[in-house]
DNA sequence: CAGTCATGTGACTGATCGGTCATATTTTTT
DNA sequence: AAAAAATATGACCGATCAGTCACATGACTG
C-alpha cells in the first residue's frame, strides 16, 4: 500500500501519477519501467515520489490491485442476463464482458496481461492469487458444466482450464489486432469501439470452435 | 551473422559460448540478458566478444536462428508416417513432434518461446518471418482440412489459426508443468522424459478439445 | 629474426537505473 | 509569531549495462 501521504495528495495530482504509472508499466515490463521516467514526466521529483511509495515494486503491486479491483467490478456491473442459461452462454457472456473490459480500458488490460506473463524479480501473493482464482473458477465452471450434462463427460478439464485461461488473456490483443484497432482512437472512442466493429462476430465464431470443435460433423 | 573470428575459434570454445548465451536468453528476456554475464561465464574479456559478435542484436538473432533451425531440422526427421492421413491425425503428429522437441530442447524452445512473445527494442525480419510462416503453414493446413472436409466448412480460419500459434507455442510449457517436469531433470535424461510420463495423453486428450470441442453431443 | 596481421584484454566511457538524504519549503499547530 | 510537523527537492550514490579502445600477446610470413 502507498504511504499515507500519498492519499493526502490532491485528487488531480494522485491521478496524473497514477495514471502516468499505468502507462509506463503498460508500454514496458516490470524491469524496464522507470520510475525516473514516470516522475519526470509527472513533473515531480524523484524524492517525491518515494514520500508516496516505499519503492518500485509497491507501486506496480498497487497498479495491479486497482486493475484486478476496476475488471471485477466492471464484470459485477455487466451481470448476466439468465442465471438458469447453459454453460456456453454462460461463457459467451463472460468472454464478452471480458473483452468489453479490453475494449474500455485497454491500458488496464495489458497491464493485468503482463502480470500474468511477464517476467518478474520477486514473487508476489496478489499475482500468483489472481492467477489461481481464474483457473479455479474455470475449473468449478467446467466441472458443473459437466454435471449438468452441456459438457462432455470425458472432457479433460485440466486442459480446457489451460485454453480457457489463455484464450481470455490473450483474445481481446487477438481481436483488436485483427481488427486494425488504432490504440489512440481506442483511448478515446473507448468501448464503443466494440460496437462498431465486427468484435462480436469474431468471439462468437471463437466460441463455436470450443464448443463444437474444428472437425466436421 | 558473427564475424569470421568466431568461426575461426576452436570448436568448443565456440560451443561453450554459444551455450552459456542460450542459457542467458532462455533465462532473461532481451533486455535483461546480460553480455557481462555470458562473459564472465565463460570466461572471456569483453573485448573478445565483441570481435565475435558486432553488438548484442546479432548474437540474438544468430540464437534465434541456431533455435529455428535446430527445430525444422528435428521436425524435418520425425516424418509424418502416412502422407494420406486425415487433418486431424496429422496435426496430432505435428503437435507431438513439437512437444518432443520441447522436452528434448527446452533452453531452445524457451529461446524461440521468448522471441515470439517478449518485448524487444528493435523489429526484425527474421522472427517476423517466422511468426508470419506459423501462422501461413496453419492457414494453408487448415484450407486444405476444409476443402478435404476434414474440418466444418463454415470453421472461422482466422480463429482456428490464432488457436494453433498459441497453443503450439504454449503446450510445452503447460504440460511440463502439469507433469511437474524437473528442469533438472530435463536436462540429463533429455527426451527421453516424453515417453515415461503422460505428456502424450495429455497432449492427445487437448487435441480432442479442438476435434470435437466440448459441448456434449 | 623482423615484420605483419589476427586475436585477446580489461580499464574505461557514458548512460540509466532504483533509491537516499540533507536541506528547503509549505502547512499546521501552539 | 514561533515552533513543529509534513512535504518537496534534486544532487548524489553505487550498481549495472552495452560498447570502445589503446595496448598486449600470439601466430604466421618473408
Amino acid at each position: 500500500m502507498p504511504k499515507q501521504t500519498f492519499f493526502n495528495l490532491p485528487e488531480e495530482k494522485r491521478q496524473t501519477i497514477i495514471n502516468l504509472a499505468i502507462d509506463e508499466f503498460a508500454d514496458n515490463d516490470y524491469q524496464n519501467a522507470s520510475i525516473s521516467r514516470i516522475v519526470a514526466r509527472a513533473g515531480i521529483a524523484k524524492g517525491s515520489f518515494y514520500q508516496y511509495f516505499a519503492d518500485k515494486k509497491e507501486l506496480y503491486l498497487y497498479l495491479i490491485e486497482l486493475a484486478l479491483q476496476e475488471k471485477a467490478q466492471f464484470l459485477q456491473y455487466t451481470p448476466p442476463p439468465d442465471p438458469q442459461m447453459g454453460t456456453f452462454a454462460y461463457l459467451r457472456w463472460l468472454f464478452e464482458a471480458g473483452l468489453r473490459f479490453s475494449f474500455s480500458q485497454p491500458k488496464l488490460t495489458r497491464l493485468t496481461y503482463r502480470a500474468f506473463f511477464d517476467d518478474l524479480p520477486f514473487s508476489n501473493e496478489t499475482i500468483a492469487q489472481a492467477q489461481a482464482g481464474s483457473s479455479q473458477f474455470f475449473t468449478q465452471l467446467i466441472q458443473q458444466g459437466m454435471e449438468q450434462g452441456d459438457l462432455r463427460a470425458d472432457l479433460d478439464v485440466d486442459s480446457a482450464v489451460f485454453l480457457f485461461d489463455l484464450v481470455f488473456m490473450e483474445l481481446g490483443n487477438h481481436i483488436m489486432q485483427r481488427l486494425n484497432v488504432d490504440p489512440a482512437e481506442l483511448a478515446e472512442k473507448g468501448a464503443q469501439v466494440f460496437e462498431e466493429t465486427a468484435a462480436a462476430e469474431i468471439y462468437n465464431r471463437f466460441m463455436d470452435i470450443f464448443e463444437f470443435g474444428m472437425g466436421a460433423k
